[in-house]
DNA sequence: GGACTGACACTGG
DNA sequence: ACCAGTGCCAGTC
């Protein structure tokens, strides 16, 4: 059952069409912003396709997830482009630009 | 109940 | 700005 990995899921679908949310704002949601390693794990166990936008998710960095479950992270980069998010030359995410907060939504 | 693993985050060099 | 090491949490074996 894991109620934490469903927290998890429920958070992620939450975030906006053209918007990223770092693992660390999901985990913040949860009620651990340090179980951000949790939820990365939580997304690669059950991606729950077509539900949960788990490609929404990045590194505070701006990196993508190298395992990313659905195509790797090129796939998940296309779909963020499609989304409309701003991409920097060196492939990552403009973090700066596109992070979703979710008090602030 | 104990140990290992993982789509992370932070600090230091 | 980049690489390496350490810490945290929840799940699974």
């Amino acid at each position: 059952m894991s109620n934490f990995y469903e927290r998890v899921y429920e958070n992620v679908k939450k975030i906006p069409k053209g918007r990223v949310a770092t693992y660390g704002t999901i985990a913040a949601m949860c009620g651990n912003p340090r179980a951000s390693r949790s939820v990365g794990a939580a997304l690669h166990r059950n991606p729950s396709p077509g539900v949960v936008p788990c490609h929404r998710v990045v590194f505070t960095n701006g990196t993508l997830a190298k395992n990313y479950a659905f195509g790797g992270s090129s796939a998940q980069k296309e779909l963020l482009k499609s989304e409309g998010i701003s991409f920097l030359r060196d492939g990552r995410v403009d973090i700066k630009k596109n992070v979703w907060l979710p008090w602030i939504s």
